[in-house]
DNA sequence: CGGTTTGTTGAAACAGCTCAAGAAATGTGG
DNA sequence: CCACATTTCTTGAGCTGTTTCAACAAACCG
């Protein structure tokens, strides 16, 4: 089963003629090496794409060669959904380890939303959750301290993953680096190195070798003053 | 005419049928006084709202009294349509100054939806550019200065707000205290007031009595790093 | 007109950045 | 499986940006 689907079922019911529809969803299946772009920045993608093993992030790229990750994109995520409305890219996608995408032409996701307005729902959903999971993000980089960021994105993909099918007993790899939870969380490696060393002397959480291991998910979730409520996952009829 | 209408207008080519279908659309008026609450968080609205007149802020309160803005609604903007698949409210959202809202309910929005599968995709097409605002946004947070994420906010709404047809000339009312500016820029007041008379004293833009007066738009937009690309002011088929 | 909110200023403390260098881990070709 | 090259992680030191606290001035409101 996809982790769409996956993903979906844990925040609706879905029945078997929509679980058959999405599964026939032609996906034309690439792979991408760590660092590639998966999608340019203001280009006008013809189809959208979803990420089927592996983690992708959007971007902005800054004058000083700066960057900013905008989202970081798991496996089940139906990530470029959005230009199926925008049209233009404002920011480019990129492969963040070795990872899988699947495509989908615009013309088969306006066929699928039309011979189901539930699943057109649920796609819409897709977009919505994202722009919950954004303005979280917002709050977090705004308000919390270093250490709570962290904590935080560290909650949230948890949780996200758990839901894509992939992570559980609170343990999960996470193939970033950490220049790249730098980028990610609007910090500096060096500023990122040094609270990571504090927050795993706590022992509510380790990172090493690629795999991150919650010791306390309320612990952390508490110091972070992290809420799932912004993930949506909750079965309801949407 | 509805400013939403007219800020759907600047996107998309709408016949006269989808006109007066929005128009049509029942809303029930309420006035708010300033800092009111509009729709409370964790609660489960079965409407959303449309600013009117004034603005509104969706935030999040934190701990310690901190709060942080995520996104500012101005009049046109269909604030809570998310909530129509969010079902639950992870955030508040309040009056920004004395505003007018309207609220319609989940089954007229529905309602519409299926009537005009176009004007389905326009209303998805409205939370999208709400998330393309907040990853702006993360942008700013995460790696512009103060002084740039001030100006590149100035940009933003100038554009925003002549999309729906209430500011012209370079000029517009804006109903903001200083401190409010921080919590949306996620910043202390002290600091937004000493960077904001930096920003001042280049003469590229004003601020005072609650109007802004931008007197190099393009400087400004050069300045702050800002490309309105992510706002999809371009009218296409959707 | 007086009370309250908003804007402004100074000074000290703290958080986070940059630069630079070395250590550890990872990947690659032989 | 080893040796080497490259990337990633870690550390120190000095500097810049931002916050906090506290006070006062200016603007706004009833």
């Amino acid at each position: 089963m996809l982790p769409f689907v996956r993903a979906l079922s844990k925040r609706d019911r879905l029945s078997v003629a929509e679980i058959t529809l999405l599964n026939s969803l032609p996906f034309r299946k690439v792979a991408f090496v760590p660092g590639a772009e998966i999608i340019a920045e203001d280009s006008r993608p013809g189809e959208s794409c979803m990420v089927m093993r592996g983690f992708a992030a959007r971007s902005h790229y800054l004058r000083n060669g700066g960057r900013q990750i905008t989202a970081l994109h798991v496996p089940g995520d139906f990530v470029d959904l959005h230009a199926y409305l925008l049209k233009v890219m404002d920011h480019g996608v990129a492969a963040i380890n070795s990872c899988e995408v699947g495509f989908t032409s615009y013309d088969s996701i306006r066929r699928a939303t039309e011979q189901s307005p539930h699943l057109g729902r649920l796609f819409w959903l897709s977009t919505v959750i994202d722009g919950a999971v954004q303005r979280a993000w917002i709050t977090c980089m705004g308000r919390l301290s270093t250490k709570q960021r962290i904590a935080h994105f560290l909650c949230e993909l948890y949780l996200r993953l758990e839901a894509a099918g992939i992570a559980s007993d609170n343990r999960y790899a996470l193939p970033l680096t950490q220049t790249q939870l730098g980028d990610l969380l609007g910090l500096s490696v060096v500023h990122i190195n040094r609270k990571l060393q504090e927050l795993r002397s706590t022992r509510l959480v380790d990172w090493k070798g690629g795999m991150v291991f919650i010791n306390d998910f309320d612990a952390l979730a508490e110091l972070a003053e992290f809420d799932p409520t912004y993930l949506s996952l909750r079965i309801e009829p949407r």
